[in-house]
DNA sequence: TACCAGAGGAG
DNA sequence: AAATCCTCTGGTA
């Protein structure tokens, strides 16, 4: 009999007759399952402070209420043999307490694996892995928005209704549900009764439409919160549960999660964040990103207007962009979706946590599954306390070399493949391996003078190897695979490997990780230092020039040598040397040549390509909090310099931008600059012109969260930089501090270039009449 | 002018 | 709730 095809959506637990029921929802090729496990019963680990004091730990867990049964379990903690105590109670809820009982009992050492939620616990115990198969059965997709009646300002469920819902399914479906239109028709708009009447509709139509999967933007923390509390004022059922029960708000950290049992809600905003790298992520800023498209627009500080003044053309407007914001987040979801399902499945965590958890919670999630599987008694994760006390030993990282400033031609670049992940595998880097008692102390030391097991791999290096070999399997698949869908989905799966790989140094310096070393990462680092010294030292040794490098990289020239063949072919002689004397799995890659190039300080540099293309690193030009006028006048003079090699049309384009900016009409979308409130409003100790603009937005009813990103233009009116900068929302055109934009965003960003060129400080004053630049 | 807080990038 | 290294700005004394 073949083996039906079932994806994994959720999972969780119910209570019945005191007994504690699993519950797996399956979606199948046609319709649903919800398999129920009645006989799976928690438990959790005892270590004692030594063997033979088990026997008596034993018999005092015994007399707790609820302890159904203790078994001895032998299993390996970190590089030791232990034997354990497995404690299995009636209850999942009889965890805590009794967690708490015994670690006060005499000859306790520890409670261990007593905080993986059941579910979880049931999930990792079968083997199973959510969201398995995806890929062949079609998932009915439905993304969500609303709009909010806001009078004045930021809107407050308990008085403001919702004036309209739009919704998108994959099944091709587009609806906005409203009840007030005027005579507006359009295709998808529907209009109801009143607010009670577009919430019901919303719920019964993820329901007929049988949606496995809701999306939105941001609807973790806005739509979903809403929604719930105006619906209990309404007294309608949220009940979008696949057993009918109701969204469900968790604490998630700062944040919340929004959970619908067997449907998973998978918010697309923290997902976006993760994914891109934007100045700003609105759902339009993505929008555009993905798909090179501008989104419809309004200003949400006149919709309550609009909707009260009822003019049709207006409100024609309002239902169109918000049929678009429904139809935008779906879009999203759809290409985005592919990726959440691989890291579900790699890591075997349900889609729910998969997709808010951030990279440390991913590798950890695999590593629980991963020592599951080689009877490793997992490590509990640390107190705040301890947390705390492990970010405050910090060590050193990675090696900059100092840049040669200046423009250099015919620069050929190297780089260690995967440098980190290769060295933990390599060098064997685990907290089971450390200066272990098997090996020899003679044997080769990491610069930390630490040394590393060679007779048994260790967790972390093992359990790496596995991606690495899984990572290689999937490229050579997806080369070999000829159908561009099933290409794609391999791609998406081959990248999210690497992720997760190159997350594992990092983790181990996390200070809330299970299987935190320092000494590990310090080591890690210092390996790493080695290596790129190396290369350096043998690249000077071998003619070549170091121009720069950072952590596992070396941009070299060969002086003396104008012909790039030549050079390419002594490059790669020198390559091919330094890997016959690294480890297996270790590799110096070449990473490309580059015609011309301009080092101004470590990390911030330019070069242009074969092709002609300008790749910047550091400068102002790939920074959010810069003004788009300095970012794009500096890229042009980049690109007037090392491309076209005309510093002549560099200076014509800063007067010219210089000029713009006086005369006035500089647009102010050009002069917005981006930063993020990256803590509570009362935090601040010092107060940037970001942080005054938002607290004046906030006298106006705005609100900003930690994590937002503000918007704002240094204006005509105030003394300090701060004084004058207000969001731009509240900025006319032509309000700007033209001196400001000159002296402080255009002029620094293209001084930074023509000073690396050797043009002294006085030579580029002279700037607004005319510049001479000539030969260079 | 010197120093510090804050931000965001590179790898 | 992944690490460190690094540059640069604007506020403050």
């Amino acid at each position: 009999m073949p083996v039906e095809i079932k994806t994994l959506l959720d999972a969780d637990y119910i209570t019945r007759d005191e007994k504690a029921v699993i519950r797996l929802f399956y979606k199948k090729k046609n319709g649903r399952e919800i398999v129920e496990i009645p006989d799976f019963d928690p438990y959790f680990y005892v270590t004692a402070d030594d063997d033979k004091n088990l026997g008596e730990l034993d018999e005092n867990i015994k007399g707790l209420p609820n302890v159904i049964k203790i078994e001895r379990k032998q299993m390996t903690d970190i590089r030791d043999e232990i034997l354990v105590l497995r404690v299995t109670v009636k209850e999942p809820r009889n965890v805590p307490e009794l967690r708490e009982k015994i670690k006060g009992l005499e000859h306790c050492r520890e409670v261990r694996e007593a905080a993986i939620p059941f579910a979880e616990r049931y999930i990792i115990n079968s083997s199973l892995v959510p969201m398995e198969n995806c890929e062949e059965i079609s998932m009915n997709i439905a993304s969500f928005d609303m709009e909010v009646y806001n009078p004045r300002g930021e809107p407050h469920s308990d008085k403001d209704p919702i004036i309209m819902i739009s919704y998108a399914d994959s099944l091709g479906l587009e609806r906005v549900w409203t009840y007030r239109g005027g005579n507006v028709k359009l295709p998808f708009l529907e209009i109801l009764d009143n607010e009670e009447g577009i919430i019901k509709k919303l719920v019964d139509t993820i329901k007929k439409q049988n949606i496995d999967i809701i999306t939105g933007y941001n609807t973790d923390n806005f739509d979903f919160p809403y929604l719930k509390e105006r619906a209990e004022k309404l007294k309608i059922k949220l009940d979008l549960g696949i057993d009918e029960s109701p969204v469900k708000l968790e604490r998630r950290g700062m944040n919340l999660g929004a959970r619908i049992r067997g449907r998973p809600h998978v918010d697309m905003f923290p997902i976006c964040r993760q994914v891109f790298n934007l100045s700003r992520y609105r759902l339009e800023d993505v929008y555009l990103e993905i798909y090179g498209i501008e989104k419809p627009d309004i200003k949400v500080g006149e919709l309550a207007k609009i909707w009260d003044s009822e003019d049709t053309e207006e409100l024609r407007k309002l239902f169109e962009y918000s049929m678009s914001d429904a139809i935008c987040a779906l879009k999203i979801a759809v290409s985005l979706l592919p990726r959440q399902y691989e890291l579900s499945q790699i890591t075997r965590d349900l889609i729910y946590e998969s997709s808010r958890s951030a990279s440390g919670q991913r590798v950890e999630a695999l590593l629980v599954r991963k020592a599951y599987e080689k009877n490793i008694i997992v490590p509990n994760k640390p107190s705040d306390r301890i947390a705390e006390e492990r970010s405050r030993l910090t060590y050193v990282g990675a090696y900059v070399v100092e840049p040669k400033k200046g423009i250099h031609d015919n620069i050929v670049l190297f780089d260690f493949r995967s440098l980190y992940p290769s060295i933990i595998i390599s060098h064997n880097i685990d907290t089971s391996t450390i200066d272990c008692k098997c090996c020899e102390k003679d044997h080769y030391k990491s610069p930390t003078g630490h040394y590393f097991c060679r007779k048994n791999t260790g967790f972390i290096p093992e359990v790496l190897n596995e991606i690495v070999t899984k990572r290689i399997a999937v490229k050579k698949r997806m080369n070999e695979e000829k159908g561009h869908e099933k290409r794609k989905f391999l791609d998406v799966e081959q990248q999210a490997l690497k992720i997760l790989a190159n997350s594992m140094y990092g983790y181990f310096g996390f200070a809330r990780a299970r299987w935190y070393s320092r000494e590990c990462a310090e080591s890690i680092a210092a390996l790493g230092r080695e290596y790129i010294h190396k290369t350096i030292s043998d690249a000077g040794k071998d003619g070549f020039n170091v121009i720069y490098g950072d952590t596992d990289s070396v941009y070299i020239t060969k002086p003396g040598e104008g012909k790039k063949e030549k050079i390419l072919e002594n490059a790669v002689k020198f390559s091919d040397k330094i890997n016959r004397e690294l480890p297996e799995g270790m590799e110096l890659e070449y990473g490309g040549f580059y015609p011309r190039g301009i080092f101004i300080t470590k990390k911030r540099y330019a070069l242009t390509d074969e092709k002609g293309k300008l790749v910047v690193k550091g400068l102002e030009t790939r920074r959010r909090d810069w003004a788009n006028i300095a970012k794009e006048t500096q890229e042009a003079v980049l690109n007037a310099i090392l491309r076209d090699k005309d510093p002549e049309r560099a200076a014509e384009i800063v007067k010219k931008a210089v000029q713009d900016i006086k005369t006035g009409n500089v647009p102010l979308k050009e002069l917005a600059i981006n930063t993020q409130i990256t803590k509570g409003m009362a935090e601040y100790v010092q107060a940037g012109p970001h942080v005054v603009a938002a607290k004046k937005a906030i006298k106006k009813g705005y609100e900003f969260k930690q994590g937002d990103i503000i918007t704002y233009i240094v204006t005509k009116k105030g003394g300090s930089i701060s004084d004058k900068s207000v969001i731009m929302d509240f900025v006319k055109e032509g309000d700007y501090d033209a001196d400001y934009y000159i002296n402080n965003q255009v002029l620094p960003a293209v001084m930074r270039i023509l000073e690396a060129l050797g043009y002294s400080e006085d030579e580029l004053k002279g700037l607004g009449k005319q510049m001479k630049l000539g030969g260079f």
